[in-house]
RNA sequence: GGGCGCGUAGCUCAGCGGUAGAGCGCUGCCCUUACAAGGCAGAUGUCGGCGGUUCGAAACCGUCCGCGCCCACCA
C-alpha cells in the first residue's frame, strides 16, 4: 500500500451504524432465560453467591429506585457468575399487607364498596386477583432492566412454603416465649383500623394548640397543659414530680375533673418533668403511652373514651363526636366554666402519622400480639459488633446500633384481612393454643383462629431462608445460605434488615443471614430533590428504557452510585450514557471492519509496538482497579473508570493510533488486529455487570462465542510496561499540543499543512506516521517553519505556515505560555530553597518538584526560541 | 433534645495531606472514510466564613454560618 493510496476500510460488517437498542433487548433476554443462565444449581460443586431481591410490593410498579438497586444486585451477580460462582439472585414479591389492603379497597371504594361488604373470604380472594394482575407487571418491568434473577425459583410471601416458614417460626417464638399476648398502648391508625408498630409512624411537626386548664376548686386547683383536650375524658389522675415543693402537700388527695363529676387522685411520678408548664400532668392511661406507664405504677383504672374510628364514646354531651370536633367542643365548654387559663396558638409539636394514609396515629389500648426483641435484637447487634456482618458504608452501623439497642418490643398483630393469620385458637373458656405448621387446630365447639394477621415485615424477616425451602432443610438452603450481601436501601435498614438478622440468627442456630449489607441511597431527581408523584418530579423507568435502552438506565444509575448516598438522576444524563452506549458500538465496528480478532495467544510482548505495550499495559491496570472498585461496592467509581477509559484511552487514542498502523499493513497490523481484540474482549466483560446487553451483542459477534453471560471474568494479566506508558503519554502530549495551535492559528481540523518533523534519537521516531496522519502534516514544505511543540524527549515539529499563520496571535499565546512557565518555575525553586520543606516531605514529592522545575525551565526555552523564530508580523 | 452527614466550576457530584477534577451545560472550528448519539481545541472555581496544626490544608483540629437525614414518651 503507498502512502498516496485511500486508506480502503474492511467491508461493513453486519452492525448497523447505530445502536438501537429496542433491537436486541427483548430477544436477548429471553435467550438468556431460554438458556436458563440465571439458573442456579443447589447440586453445584462451585462456590455459591447468593442475593436476594428486596421483594418489591406486588400491587405496586417499579419505579427508579428499584430500577437502581436491580442495577447494583444485576452487576453484583453477572460478575460473580462470570467467574465461576454458582449464582442465585432470587427473585420474588411481598404481599406488603396493609399496602395492598389499602390498594384494594380503594379499588373496591370505586364501587362503592367496603372489604365488609365482600366479607373476609371474597376480599382476600379479591386481593389474590388484584395480585395476580400487578404482579406480571413487575416481572415485566425486571425483564427490560435484564435482571439475571433465577426465574423458578421466584416466591411470594404468602405463598404456602413461606407461609409454613412463617408458622414454624411464630410456634417456635411462642413456645420460646419470645411472642406473647399483652394489653397495651399500640399506635392505632383510625382510618386502616388496625394497630402499627413503632417504625411504621411517621413523625411530623403540625400546627396545634396547648390550653391549660385547671383542674379542681380554690387553694387545691392545679393547671394542667394538653394538646388533646379531648383526652381529658379519660383522665383518672393528675401527676406532679415527687420533689416538687409546690404541689408535694395535694399528692394523695383527689381533684374535681372538670366536665365529668369525676374526682380523680393526684400522684407523685418521677416521669414528670416539674421544669415543663406547670409541672403538673393530667394522666390519660388509655389514650397516651406514658400515661399508660403512670397509671401501671399507680394502679389507675384506663378509662378509654374513644372508638376505633376515633369516636367518643364517652357518656354525655361530647358522645359521637370525632376526635377533633370533640377537642373543640370539649376546650369551648371549658371556656364557658372559666377553666381554660391559657391557649398557645399555634403550638407546634411533633405528631404521628400512618405511614401508608398519614392519618394522624391515636394511642390506643388494646390486645396485641408482640414479639419480646430483647434477645432477638442483642444478638443482630452482636453479630454485627464482633464481625461477622459488615455494613457498608460503615457510618450505617451506627445507626444500625443505636436501633437494635433500644429496641422496644415489637407489635405484630394487625387487624387485617390481607396477610398470614396468626396461628392461635382461642377456647370457649378463653384458653389460648399456638398451632404449628403440622398440626391441626383443637376441635370442638367454641375455639375460633385469631382474627388479626401478622405484620407483613414478620414475613419478609424470614425471606434469606424462607425462599430456600426452610423450613425445610433443602439442598438449597444448605447451598445458598447464608446470602453473600444484601443490597438494600438505608430506608429499610429498621424495618427489613435488622428483623432478617433477628430471625436469621434465630431460626439458622446463630448463622446471619448474609456477611455483608450494602446499603445505597436514593434515587432524586436532577436537582437533588426527593421524587414523589405528587411533586411531578416521578419518573417510570420503562419511559427512559423506552427512548435510550435499558444499558443507558442502568449505567447511568450505577455511575450515580456512590455507597450510602443518594443518587441524582436526570434525563440529560440517560442520554449521556446512551451516547456511550453508542460510542462502544461503533467503536467495535471499526475494530471489526479492521479484523479485529481474539483467536489464538496474543503476540509476544517484545514484537509489539509501544502503542500496543502502552494499551495491554493499560488493560492490565484497568482490570485491577475495576475489580477492587466490585469488590467493594464502589459502583460509582469503577463506573466511571471503565468510562474514561473506554471512551478517552481506547477509542480517542488507541482506535486513532491504529488507523495508521493498519493502513501501513505487515506485522505490525497483524499484531495489532490481536491486540485490539484483546482489548475489546477484556472492555466488553468489565462493562458488561453494567450494560449487559450493548456488551452481550457486541461480544458475541466479535468472538463468536455463545454469550458473555457465562463467558469468563477476565484476570489482570500482570502485564505492565512503565516505558511505553510514558513514551504513549509524551505522544499524546506532542499531539495535543500541536492541534492547539492548529486551532489558535484557525487551521480547520482538514487542512493539510505542511510539515518538518525532526524525531530522529527520539522516543518518537517510530510514531512518525501516527503523528502526520492524527495532525495532518504533509511532508515539509518551503517557507516558514512554525515550531509548534518540544516534547521532553527533546523531538522538534514544525509546521510551514508561511502566508497563513497569525504572528499576533501566536505570540500572543508564546507569551502567555511563557508567563505560566516563569511563574511555575518560580514556585519549584522557592519550594526548593525552602530547607524545611527539603527535610520532611518524602523523597518521591521532591523528586517530583525537581521535574516540575526541570520541565518549566525546558518550556522557557523552548518557547524564548519558538519567540525568537516568529517573523515580524 | 441526641446522633449522622453535607456545603468544591452554571447544575449534579468525585477528590479527603503534596501543581484544583468528572459528567452535563457553555465558547470556537470541523459531516477527518467507526460514531454529529461524533471529533478537536477552549473558558470557568478566594474548594461556606474565621482561627489553628503542618515545610505544605479543599482535605486534619476548633469554631461560626447555611442545608439535609435519622432517632427520642417536648404533657
Amino acid at each position: 500500500m503507498t502512502e498516496n493510496s485511500a486508506f480502503q476500510p474492511a467491508p461493513d460488517s453486519e452492525l448497523p451504524k447505530t445502536y438501537a437498542p429496542a433491537d436486541v433487548e427483548g430477544p436477548l433476554y429471553e435467550r438468556w432465560v431460554e438458556r436458563g443462565y440465571f439458573e442456579a444449581d443447589a447440586k453445584s460443586d462451585k462456590p455459591p453467591y447468593t442475593v436476594v431481591i428486596p421483594p418489591p410490593n406486588v400491587t405496586g410498579s417499579l419505579h427508579l429506585g428499584h430500577a437502581f438497586e436491580h442495577t447494583l444486585i444485576d452487576a453484583l451477580t453477572r460478575r460473580k457468575r462470570m467467574q465461576g460462582y454458582e449464582t442465585l439472585w432470587q427473585p420474588g414479591m411481598d404481599h406488603a399487607g396493609i399496602a395492598t389492603q389499602n390498594v384494594v379497597e380503594r379499588e373496591l371504594a370505586k364501587e362503592s364498596k367496603s372489604r365488609h361488604d365482600l366479607g373476609r373470604e371474597a376480599f382476600v380472594e379479591r386481593v389474590w386477583q388484584w395480585k395476580g394482575e400487578s404482579g406480571g407487571q413487575i416481572s415485566g418491568q425486571m425483564k427490560r432492566l435484564g435482571d439475571g434473577v433465577a426465574w423458578s425459583r421466584e416466591r411470594f410471601t404468602m405463598d404456602e412454603g413461606l407461609s409454613q416458614a412463617v408458622q414454624t417460626i411464630f410456634k417456635r417464638l411462642y413456645d420460646d416465649e419470645l411472642i406473647y399476648r399483652a394489653e397495651r398502648i399500640i399506635n392505632w391508625c383510625p382510618r386502616c383500623l388496625t394497630a402499627i408498630s413503632d417504625i411504621e409512624v411517621e413523625y411530623q411537626d403540625d400546627d396545634g394548640e396547648l390550653v391549660s386548664i385547671r383542674y379542681g376548686e380554690g387553694d387545691d386547683a392545679l393547671v394542667v397543659a394538653t394538646t388533646r383536650a379531648e383526652t381529658m375524658l379519660g383522665d383518672t389522675a393528675v401527676a406532679v414530680h415527687p420533689d416538687d415543693e409546690r404541689y408535694r402537700h395535694l399528692v394523695g388527695t383527689e381533684i374535681e375533673l372538670p366536665l365529668t363529676g369525676r374526682r380523680i387522685p393526684i400522684v407523685a411520678d418521677e416521669h414528670v418533668d416539674p421544669e415543663f408548664g406547670t409541672g403538673a400532668v393530667k394522666v390519660t392511661p388509655a389514650h397516651d403511652p406514658n400515661d399508660f406507664e403512670i397509671g401501671q405504677r399507680h394502679g389507675l383504672p384506663n378509662i378509654a373514651v374513644m372508638d376505633e374510628h376515633a369516636i367518643i364514646t364517652a357518656h354525655g354531651p361530647f358522645q359521637g363526636l370525632d376526635r377533633l370536633e370533640a377537642r373543640s367542643a370539649i376546650v369551648a365548654a371549658l371556656r364557658a366554666e372559666g377553666r381554660i387559663v391559657a391557649e398557645k396558638r399555634p403550638y407546634t409539636h411533633s405528631v404521628g402519622h400512618c405511614s401508608r394514609c398519614k392519618t394522624t396515629i391515636e394511642p390506643r389500648l388494646s390486645m396485641q400480639w408482640w414479639v419480646k426483641v430483647g434477645p432477638l435484637a442483642k444478638a443482630a447487634g452482636d453479630a454485627v459488633r464482633d464481625g461477622r456482618v459488615a455494613i457498608h458504608p460503615q457510618e450505617m452501623e451506627k445507626r444500625y446500633f443505636d436501633w437494635v439497642d433500644n429496641l422496644h418490643d415489637w407489635c405484630i398483630s394487625r387487624q387485617l384481612w390481607w396477610g398470614h393469620r396468626i396461628p392461635v385458637w382461642y377456647g370457649p373458656n378463653g384458653e389460648v393454643v399456638c398451632v404449628g405448621p403440622d398440626e391441626q387446630p383443637p376441635s370442638g365447639e367454641g375455639w375460633t383462629q385469631d382474627n388479626d394477621v401478622l405484620d407483613t415485615w414478620f414475613s419478609s424477616g424470614l425471606w434469606p431462608f424462607s425462599t430456600l425451602g426452610w423450613p425445610e432443610q433443602t439442598e438449597s438452603l444448605a447451598k445458598f445460605y447464608p446470602n453473600s450481601v444484601l443490597v438494600t436501601g438505608y430506608d429499610i435498614l429498621f424495618f427489613w434488615v435488622a428483623r432478617m438478622m433477628m430471625f436469621g440468627l434465630y431460626a439458622m442456630d446463630g448463622t446471619p443471614p448474609f456477611h455483608t449489607i450494602a446499603l445505597h441511597g436514593m434515587v432524586r431527581d436532577q436537582f437533588g430533590k426527593k421524587m414523589s408523584k405528587s411533586f411531578g418530579n416521578a419518573v417510570n423507568p420503562l419511559d427512559w428504557m423506552d427512548t435510550y435502552g435499558s444499558d443507558a438506565l442502568r449505567f447511568t444509575l450505577a455511575r450515580g452510585a456512590n455507597p450510602g448516598t443518594d443518587v441524582p438522576i436526570g434525563e440529560d444524563w440517560v442520554q449521556a450514557s446512551r451516547n456511550f452506549a453508542n460510542k462502544i458500538w461503533n467503536a467495535t465496528r471499526f475494530a471489526l471492519m479492521n479484523g479485529a480478532t481474539v483467536e489464538g495467544e496474543l503476540p509476544p510482548a517484545e514484537r509489539l509496538s509501544a502503542t500496543n505495550r502502552w494499551i495491554l499495559s493499560r488493560l492490565g491496570e484497568i482490570v485491577e482497579e475495576v475489580d477492587g472498585l466490585y469488590e467493594d461496592y464502589q459502583f460509582a467509581k469503577l463506573s466511571e473508570a471503565l468510562y474514561h477509559f473506554a471512551w478517552d484511552e481506547v477509542f480517542d487514542w488507541y482506535v486513532e493510533l491504529t488507523k495508521t498502523t493498519f493502513q501501513e499493513g505487515g506485522q505490525e497490523a497483524e499484531d495489532t488486529k490481536r491486540v485490539l481484540g484483546e482489548v475489546l474482549d477484556v472492555t466488553l466483560k468489565l462493562l458488561h455487570p453494567v450494560v449487559p446487553f450493548v456488551t452481550e451483542t457486541l461480544w458475541t459477534t466479535l468472538t463468536g462465542k455463545e454469550s458473555l453471560v457465562v463467558a469468563d471474568w477476565p484476570a489482570d494479566s500482570g502485564f505492565r510496561d512503565e516505558a511505553a506508558e510514558r513514551e504513549i503519554e509524551t505522544l499524546q502530549q506532542v499531539i495535543t499540543e500541536v492541534r492547539r495551535f492548529r486551532s489558535d492559528q484557525g487551521l480547520q481540523p482538514g487542512q493539510k499543512v505542511p510539515a518538518r518533523l525532526a524525531l530522529d534519537g527520539t522516543a518518537l521516531a517510530p510514531h512518525e506516521a501516527a503523528i502526520r496522519q492524527l495532525l495532518r502534516l504533509q511532508p515539509e514544505g518551503e517557507g516558514f517553519h512554525a515550531t509548534a511543540t518540544l516534547p521532553v524527549s527533546g523531538a522538534t515539529v514544525s509546521l510551514d505556515l508561511s502566508g497563513t499563520i497569525d504572528v499576533d496571535a501566536e505570540r500572543k499565546r508564546l507569551t502567555k505560555d511563557l508567563g505560566a512557565a516563569e511563574k511555575e518555575k518560580a514556585q519549584a525553586e522557592a519550594k526548593l530553597r525552602n530547607e524545611a520543606f527539603l527535610a520532611k516531605a518524602p523523597d518521591q514529592v521532591v523528586d517530583k518538584i525537581r521535574g516540575r522545575l526541570t520541565k518549566a525551565e525546558a518550556d522557557i526555552e523552548r518557547i524564548g526560541r519558538q519567540l525568537e523564530n516568529l517573523p515580524a508580523a
